[in-house]
DNA sequence: CTTAAATACTTTAAATCTAAAATGTTGGAC
DNA sequence: GTCCAACATTTTAGATTTAAAGTATTTAAG
């Protein structure tokens, strides 16, 4: 049964890796593109507000959230480890950008909110992050906008679906 | 005249920030998409080939490169700093997975290949790699991923053609 | 009430990564 | 030939990141 198949088995066979790598090729890309982006914005944000890429993420996440956030709730949103997102507070707690305050009912966590200082410091760098953004992702259509995000959310619907 | 056009201007800039929160979130869509898949493969070479996602990448590009890579040539590609590239090297040199040798004709440059060591192990690797990516990206038919693949490579060619 | 497991966060140790300086090499300009 | 800028790489110092261990708190089971 498997001789007679061969042939069928091959052309089976052939296109799934013709598909595999595919996938592959694929993720290589969308990871190229990522890191160019990434690189781009850290660049920039040293360049001219002297900051950096997990800096700016942590005040984005918290100009989000304007009643603040808990610390492992920043660790999930920004997708990095706990002790990193410890680390960025205390340096902007020391520079007085975010205020952690006790919260009543729970002494284990700590609500996190910008201070005036930390968003009127964040509005500054948004609007230059948007352009930076908007210039980069400039050259596809609202139509192609669309269209890649709609793809987008159902691979990251995919991924997060998988087991573990 | 500027007074007059009060309406349409309004509306041409509302239509701008719209776009403009499209591009924010289409990147944001992208970063994200990247490092659930990044934490993952990154998670399953540590846990069954005890490597690292830059180690893999390394051996990668000398796998697609029968001929062999300069250091520079290795930075560039992984999109890393030449100081990371050297520490790698180090380490996979020292596990014999990677031979240094010099070029003749320009005593600067070093010519990075894979042993049959490296070769080997690296394949192994692959394989799994191969099949954790299309188990993430398996829910995307061809044609989307024919799709995707088209938008991004436009979007990578914006981006390389910005000025700096 | 006591204990044990789970939770929220911080600390620690090690690896990674970067920018910048240092080293050695090459290729003209003169 | 001599110098000087450009190049390829490594080294260094410092920042970032992670996984894992540690601390403190909460929850719930017995």
């Amino acid at each position: 049964m498997n001789d007679k198949a061969t042939g069928l088995e091959l052309n089976h066979e052939s296109r799934l890796q013709i598909e595999d790598h595919q996938s592959i090729r694929l993720w290589l890309r969308l990871l190229t593109c990522t890191n160019m982006i990434e690189q781009r914005l850290r660049a920039r944000l040293r360049e001219e507000f002297a900051t950096t890429l997990p800096r700016f993420d942590f005040m984005a996440q918290l100009d989000r959230a304007p009643d603040g956030l808990t610390m492992g709730e920043l660790s999930q949103r920004m997708m990095v480890s706990g002790g990193n997102v410890s680390g960025i507070a205390n340096q902007l707690s020391g520079e007085g950008l975010i205020d952690r305050s006790p919260v009543p009912d729970n002494r284990r966590t700590l609500c996190v909110t910008l201070t005036d200082k930390g968003r009127s410091r964040f509005a500054d760098m948004a609007a230059a992050h948007e352009r930076w953004v908007v210039e980069m992702l400039g050259d596809l259509s609202q139509a192609e906008h669309q269209q890649i995000m709609m793809h987008l959310t159902k691979l990251k619907r995919g991924v997060a679906a998988l087991e573990s």
